[in-house]
DNA sequence: GACGGAGATGTTATAATGTAACATTCGATA
DNA sequence: TATCGAATGTTACATTATAACATCTCCGTC
């Protein structure tokens, strides 16, 4: 793969992680215009399929949003814990959840390429703040 | 709740019971249109809102479509298992499974309210299918 | 039976998200 | 430097979703 092609995703990932929260594929997209007026939307797209195929980012996709991989590259499916308060994104992994979801969907002759598994919910933090006020 | 606050619910819900298939918003209100040709998205969302919320319905948040409740109206939130060969979904539920996520998403104090569980793969069928082919 | 309130639905308009299809450019390599 | 392939640019459009306000319908009450 060469250095060019992985300029623009670098360039994503730059302003997925320099933001703590989920982004809109056209919130980078309004970022990166700063600096490439004329850029367009299926840039953004394939700068951002990339880097979720290559477990740099993932999608929420309960959000329509993307985030800055928290734990750089894995390539198993993340647990995305996602606060409805403050917005903010908890990655875990868990193998054995994973399996345990693999055989239940598994029961019927399912085989399993692909899981997403995203939680609502307030974080501990604002879990806690609201607990003070 | 009325009668007539369940009309246009009841129609939804029968329109995504006629097919095995998830379906999106407008793929339902063209159904719809053959019998209410001014029918408008505002009446199909808000229709599907209410069919999830009670348990009617399932919302793939991983494909923006919606199947109806194949277990009739529980209120825990279901494993979906998408064919990405036939489209089918299965839907099974685990209250272990959901309690391992609450407590893994739980270990920094996230408090979740709503989980999103969905894999994609191969179904059964689909699969004995290929390896006879 | 007229009146009014509340919730459902209609209506208009638009915002937000996503992609198909083709043109162009860049960088590597022969 | 000629050329090939991958990445990106560009245009145009498709799909998904919602805000804001108008209207209607049911129901209870006077």
């Amino acid at each position: 793969m060469s250095e060019r092609g992985q300029r623009m995703q670098a360039q994503v990932l730059a302003v997925l992680r320099s933001r703590r929260l989920p982004m809109s594929a056209y919130e980078v997209l309004r970022c990166l215009r700063e600096e490439h007026p004329r850029l367009a939307p299926p840039t953004i797209y394939r700068a951002l399929a990339a880097l979720t195929e290559r477990g740099k980012a993932h999608r929420l996709e309960s959000l329509n949003a993307f985030i800055a991989c928290q734990r750089d590259g894995h390539h198993d499916a993340s647990i995305l814990s996602i606060c409805t308060d403050c917005g903010a994104v908890e990655e875990n992994l868990s193998t054995d959840l994973l399996t345990t979801l693999s055989s239940i969907a598994g029961k019927s002759g399912f085989a399993p390429t692909r899981h997403v598994i995203e939680v609502h919910g307030q974080c501990g933090i604002c879990g806690s703040a609201e607990g003070r006020a």
